[in-house]
RNA sequence: GGAGAGGUGCUGGAGUGGUCGAACAGGGCUGCCUGCUAAGCAGUUAUACUGGCAAAACCGGUAUCGGGGGUUCGAAUCCCCCCCUCUCCGCCA
């Protein structure tokens, strides 16, 4: 959620930038809303202001014991105009928010312009292809000749877009979340959390899931829950509406969670194997900063997920993602892509942004600066990494012409020293 | 699921219809005092929106005592619904 009184302020530039974005936003309504709004609420305070003094008056004069019934008649009419001015008040409201909610993120300046993916930015690339010397197989025939994975038998205990994992496939991918949270949490100083994996409406709307992304979430029937579609949500919603001390900044999260996602309107999209999953794993990296620092914040939390790639040795690159690619809250967004065989090309592994005050200002996290002022601080998160795309990437990149796998070196302390995956 | 207790400012904690943005204490800040420390004295100490202003300072207004609604001339205080915390019972991994 943008600050309204920056849209107002500073029209031209949020035009300008909205552009940059694609699509179309309601910001004239917003205007027009907001000055209506403004106009009711200044008729509404007067009105209170004269309802506060005739009722201090009335009740000296009751004090005095005198009668008052025509003082009071009188403040009667002013309260009920009051309440129409409320009513006619709360509608504008709605109007208001209904578009300030809908208008997306300002993209920083340092984000390539373009309106499709084709104009992302590469960074830079680590690692290399690898090389066969036969035809590699994809991630679906290898898990299935491996006997590590079990489509059939996940469609029938839940449908389309769910996978079972089993013997080796199902401890690789604890053996990733731990390896993961192990290099995070030890190595890049992040403090492991395990959130709920299910969040409430107003959660979901201060991370910017909600209202306008309603559809792309499992929602528990006849509750106010929702299944996470990210650790994202629940733990950046840890501060929701806490005002933290600067010193304590910047503050570093990880969680493994599982994620849910509906996947509504990607029908035929990645319907093959693990790539697009209603339900997937994931180790998530979120951190809360003082607004001067999120910039650098957001490299070193992009260096931290890479570092999980270059350790496992998968070949990847960086992705400076275009104004009309990033996702809704984002000001900036880097992607990173992991090399598969099967497509002879990167798939996204990782997305990390920054949000700026964004988010923070949607669910109200503040901190004190040292001089005692309150204002938002800026949230970021990255994926580190998809724990799902990184076993398919894994089983495509370390195949062998047999059909094993090789394990890469860092996973096999969590894997009980295993170097290979054979038939099982 | 049943019964009960409770949710007030940075913190503790008063307050059962008006003079309450809210006693009192603690903490914080400013000044005084002080060889140093401790103590003491005085003052000060919320947030959001909004009007005046180009803006800031400042001055004014409105709202805010878990959330929403109601009663009333007037609600932290009365009534209703919801949320959360705690205790006991039931159920349960």
């Amino acid at each position: 959620m943008l600050d309204k009184t920056f849209i107002r302020e500073n029209l031209d530039l949020v035009r300008k930038k909205l552009a940059a974005r694609g699509g179309m936003y309601p910001l004239d309504e917003l205007m027009v809303a907001d000055a209506e709004w403004k106009s009711v609420v200044l008729r509404s305070e007067e009105m209170r202001r004269q309802r506060n003094e005739a009722s201090e008056v009335i009740g000296k004069l009751k004090r005095a014991g005198n009668d008052t019934s025509a003082q009071q008649a009188k403040v009667k009419e002013i309260s009920a105009e009051i309440k129409s001015l409320e009513e006619n008040m709360k509608a504008l409201e709605e109007r208001l928010n209904s578009c300030l909610y809908s208008i997306p993120n300002l993209p920083d300046d340092s984000v390539p312009v373009g309106t499709d993916e084709s104009a992302n930015l590469e960074m830079r690339r680590w690692g290399r292809a690898p090389e066969f010397d036969f035809p590699p197989l994809d991630h679906v025939d290898l898990g299935l000749s491996l006997g590590i994975l079990d489509l059939d038998r996940a469609a029938k205990i839940a449908g389309a877009r769910f996978s079972l994992l089993r013997n080796d496939g199902a401890l690789m991918e604890r053996a990733l979340i731990n390896f993961m949270l192990d290099v995070h949490t030890k190595k890049h100083g992040y403090q492991e959390v395990l959130p709920p994996f299910m969040a409430n409406s107003t959660s979901l709307f201060g991370t910017g899931n909600l209202p306008k992304f309603a559809q792309d979430l499992f929602k528990v029937e006849a509750t106010d829950y929702y299944l996470i579609p990210t650790a994202e949500v629940p733990v950046t919603n840890i501060y929701q509406g806490e005002i933290l001390e600067q010193a304590e900044l910047p503050k570093k999260f990880t969680a493994y969670t599982p994620c849910f996602r509906s996947e509504a309107g990607s029908y035929g999209k990645d319907v093959r194997g693990l790539i697009r999953q209603h339900q997937f794993n994931k180790v998530e990296l979120v951190k809360f900063v003082e607004p001067s620092a999120s910039y650098d914040e957001l490299e070193s939390l992009t260096r931290d997920a890479e570092d999980i790639l270059q350790q496992l040795g998968l070949h990847y690159r960086v992705m400076a993602l275009c104004t009309g690619d990033m996702g809704f809250s984002s000001a900036k967004t880097y992607d990173l892509e992991v090399w598969l065989p099967s497509q002879n090309r990167f798939r996204e592994i990782s997305s990390c942004s920054n949000f700026e005050a964004f988010q923070a200002r949607r669910a109200n996290i503040r901190f004190r600066s040292e001089d005692g002022k309150r204002q938002y601080l800026h949230t970021l998160n990255g994926s580190g990494v998809a724990i799902g795309r990184t076993w398919l990437a894994i089983l495509e990149n370390y195949q062998q012409r047999d059909g094993s796998v090789v394990v890469p070196e860092a996973l096999r302390p969590y894997m009980g020293g295993r170097e290979l995956i054979k038939k099982q």
